[in-house]
DNA sequence: TTCAACTTGTGACAAAAGTCACTTTTTACT
DNA sequence: AGTAAAAAGTGACTTTTGTCACAAGTTGAA
C-alpha cells in the first residue's frame, strides 16, 4: 500500500529515501496534497505546522513590505522544501515570510512534530536541510550583490533567465507588472528595460509574453 | 585539565554545554585560538578545515565583487559560528564568502570531520546551527528589504546602528571611506548621507569618528 | 465587430546615486 | 610649530531609477 507516495519520495528525495527506516516513517506519517497556482501556502505571521517536501511544481517565497510591496526571495521546486518553514518551526516562531504556488504542485505534507523528532533521529534528514540551507543562502547572497553592484537591467535579465529554467521554457507567460512586482520595483521602469534587452537581442517580447533569447 | 576552555564553552554555548558528552566532545578535539583585527581567517576559494565557535570579539562576513567591491552580508558575534563555513563543509566545497576579524576575537576551533560527525550524534548540535541559520537567514532576507524599498540612507543608518549595538558603543571609530566599502558604495555619497543624518539629529560627526545618537 | 479590460508605450520631469576634480580640515609625527 | 598623510567637504555633472499622466496596442468575450 501507499506505493504512490514511496515512488514520489523515492523519486524526488533520493537522498531521504535512501534510507529505508527514514523513508518508511515519512510515508507512516507524511500524506500528499496538490495545490494550484496562486495558492497561498504559508503566510507571514503564521505559526508552522507542517513541514513540505516538494514533490512536483513551483513554490515562489516572498518578503513582504510595510508599504504594500514585496520581493520574489527565492523559488522551491521539486525535490526541495522551504528552509525558512524549518527554521520557523525549530525557533516555534512565525513565518516571517509567504509562500505562493506558482505551478501546480504536489507537496508531501510532513507535521512538524514529526519533523521535529525526525531530525533528532536521522542525520540524513539534517544532511539534507544543511543542503537546502546552502543552496538558498547562496540565492539570497547572490541578489544581494546584484542589487548592491548592479544596475536593473541585470535584475531583470538574470530573473527572467530563472523564471525560464525553472519552468523548463524560454517562453514566458508574464507581464510587465508582474516582474516589476517580484523585483520591487515599478512597471514602467521594467518595460523601458525590456524594450534595451530586446534591442540587445536578449529576449524578444509580445503582449504578455516574454521570449528569453540568451 | 582545560577547566579555561570548559568555562568558554559554558558561557558562551550554553545550549551546546548543557549536554556533558557533547560538550566533553568538543572540548577533546577543539583548540582555542586568538585573531586579531583585519585578520582575514576565511577567504573565498578555500576550502574548510575548521568550523570555528566565536568565543569573544566580532567578525565580519563579505561576499566579494569581481571588480574588487565587496558587502558586508552579516556579522559574526559571541556565541556564534559561521554558517557559511558549516554549508561549504557539509558539501565540500570552496567559501564563497571572506571573513575578518573585525574586533580582537578568541575562537573554539571544531576540525571539521569533528563537526561532521557530531552532528551525526548530537541532535543539540544541529539546532544550534538551525538557530544560527534562521538568525543570518533573517539578517540577509532584511539586507534585501532595505535594498529593494529602502534608499542608500537607510541602509547607512542601519549600518551605524548595528555596529553600535555589536561593539557595545555609540561612539564608533570608523571612516566614511570604510563604510562605504562596507555597503558597496562610495565615499561621497556615504559623507553626503552622513551630513543629511547629522542635520537630522540622528549621529554626530567627527573626524574618524561617529557618534550614533538614535 | 466592437467594446471594455488589460497591457504596454512614452514623454516630461524629479529624485537618488555615482563620478570627477578639487579644496579644506584634521591628525599624527618630525 | 611645521608638514605630510589621511579624512572629509563640495560643486558640477551624468546616469539610473522612480513618478505622473496619458496615449496606444492587444485580447477576449458579448
Amino acid at each position: 500500500m501507499n506505493s504512490t507516495v514511496d515512488q514520489l519520495l523515492s523519486n524526488h528525495f533520493p537522498s531521504l529515501a535512501k534510507f529505508p527506516e527514514l523513508r518508511d516513517e515519512i510515508l507512516a506519517i507524511s500524506q500528499i496534497h496538490t495545490f494550484n497556482a496562486g495558492d497561498v501556502i504559508l503566510r507571514e505571521g503564521q505559526y508552522i505546522k507542517v513541514i513540505p517536501l516538494l514533490v512536483s511544481g513551483l513554490l515562489k517565497v516572498y518578503k513582504e513590505d510595510l508599504n504594500g510591496g514585496e520581493v520574489l526571495l527565492y523559488y522551491i521546486k521539486s525535490g526541495e522544501s522551504c528552509v525558512m518553514s524549518i527554521t520557523a518551526m525549530m525557533k516555534g516562531v512565525q513565518s516571517s515570510v509567504k509562500g505562493v504556488v506558482e505551478e501546480t504542485a504536489e507537496i508531501l505534507v510532513v507535521p512538524a512534530e514529526a519533523a521535529i523528532s525526525i531530525a533528532k533521529k536521522y542525520p540524513a534528514w539534517n544532511t539534507f536541510m544543511y543542503d537546502l540551507f546552502s543552496a538558498k543562502y547562496d540565492e539570497l547572497i547572490h541578489m544581494i550583490t546584484t542589487l548592491t553592484f548592479e544596475n536593473k537591467d541585470v535584475l531583470v535579465h538574470e530573473y527572467l533567465q530563472n523564471e525560464a529554467k525553472l519552468k523548463g521554457s524560454n517562453t514566458l507567460k508574464i507581464t510587465h507588472q508582474k516582474i516589476a512586482k517580484d523585483l520591487g520595483s515599478t512597471r514602467e521602469v521594467v518595460s523601458r528595460i525590456l524594450k534595451k534587452l530586446e534591442h540587445n537581442g536578449q529576449v524578444s517580447l509580445r503582449q504578455g509574453k516574454i521570449e528569453v533569447l540568451e
